[in-house]
DNA sequence: GTCTATAATTTGATAGAC
DNA sequence: GTCTATCAAATTATAGAC
C-alpha cells in the first residue's frame, strides 16, 4: 500500500516549509514533487491557508504521539525532559530542519489567523506538558515559568543549531537546560 | 535635516521582514510605502539579495552599538546580562516584532548564502559578548555553553511572547534565564 | 481525482529618458 | 535619483472536460 496524494502533498510542503516559511512554498512547487498538476493540488488543498492549517494539524498531532510515546516508560522528571528534548532532537537531526510552528511563529505577523491559532495552541500544549512534569514540590507559577524557559529554550537552540555547521551546539545546550530547569527546588 | 531614501527604504524593508520574514518583502511594497517607484528602490539596493545584505549589516551594527551603550555602566555579571535583555526586550516591545536575524536564521535553508552568513556572524557575535560578561572563575567551555543556552533562550522566548497577547511571557522568562546563567558556579 | 486551459495578480529586474 | 515603460516568470486560483 502506497502513500495517498494526500499524504505526499502534505510531506511535500512540510519539508519546503520548514525549510523557507510559509511564502517559500507555491503550489506549482508541491505539484512537481508529487508529480500532478498545480490545479490537482488544489482539489486537496482549496486555498493556500487550508494546507496551512492541515499541516499544523498533523504537525502538532505526530509531535504529541511522538512525544507521548517517548515518554512512555518514563518516571522521573529527568527522564520526561528527556524525552521532551529527544522530540525536538529528532526532528533536528532527522529532518535537518527547524521545527514547523518555531518558523511559522516567527512569521507570525504576516500568516492568515486561523493558522496564527495553530501555531499558539502549539506553544501552549507544550508548555503544558512539560510544565506537568516537573516535580510537584513546585508551585503552578514557578512550573510554568520553568516550563516556559526550557520550551524556549529548545525553540532557540534548535534555529540557532539548524542554522550552523555545529549542530553539536543543540546537544550542549539542551543539556544545561534541563539540568537548569531541574535544578534548585 | 530629513532621512534619505536609502535610510527610508531599509526602514521599510526591516518593518516587512522581521514581521513576514524575506519573502513577505517585495520592491513594489517598499516602492509604497517610501513613494517612490519600483525602479528607484533598485538603484539603492540593484538585486534583493544586496538589500538583505544591507539589513543584516545595519540591524546588527545598531545591536550592538546599542548593547555597547546600554552596558556601558554595567559592572557585575548581572548589570550586564541586564543590559543584554533589555537590547531584547526593547526590540521586542518597542518594535512589536521578533529579531530580523531570529527569523531569518529559521529561514536560512532558503537564503541567499551571503544572507546566512551576515545571520551566523549576529549569532556568533551574540555568544561571543555574553560570554565574556560571565564570571571568570567559569571555564571558558562553561561559558560558552552558558552564553549559547542563554542567547537561545531570548531567541526563543522573543519569538513565543511576539505570537501570543501575553507579551509579559518575556520578561517572566529572561528573569529565570539570568539568574539559572549566573547559578551555582 | 486528475487533467487542460486560462485568468488575474505579483514579482524581480532592466532599458532608457529626464 | 527618479521616472515611464516593459518584460519574463511565478503565484494563487477557477472553469470545465475526462
Amino acid at each position: 500500500m502506497q502513500t495517498d496524494t494526500t499524504t505526499r502533498l502534505l510531506d511535500a510542503a512540510e519539508y519546503r516549509m520548514r525549510r523557507g516559511g510559509y511564502n517559500a512554498v507555491s503550489f506549482r512547487d508541491l505539484a512537481s514533487d508529487t508529480e500532478i498538476k498545480s490545479s490537482s493540488v488544489h482539489y486537496h488543498f482549496p486555498k493556500k491557508e487550508d494546507l496551512g492549517v492541515a499541516l499544523i494539524d498533523r504537525y502538532t498531532e505526530r509531535f504529541f504521539d511522538t512525544l507521548r510515546a517517548a515518554a512512555q516508560n518514563a518516571t522521573t522528571p529527568k527522564e520526561k525532559l528527556g524525552a521532551f528534548r529527544k522530540v525536538y532532537r529528532d526532528a533536528l537531526y532527522e529532518d535537518k530542519a527547524v521545527c514547523l510552528c518555531g518558523l511559522l511563529g516567527a512569521e507570525m505577523a504576516g500568516l492568515p489567523s486561523a493558522l496564527a491559532d495553530g501555531v499558539q495552541s502549539f506553544f501552549d500544549a507544550n508548555i503544558d506538558w512539560v510544565a506537568n512534569t516537573l516535580p510537584e514540590t513546585l508551585s503552578k507559577t514557578e512550573k510554568y515559568k520553568r516550563a516556559s524557559a526550557l520550551v524556549a529554550g529548545h525553540q532557540g537552540v534548535m534555529m540557532m543549531a539548524n542554522s550552523r555547521k555545529d549542530k553539536k551546539l543543540f546537544d550542549t545546550v539542551t543539556d544545561l537546560l534541563i539540568t537548569q530547569t531541574l535544578g534548585q527546588n
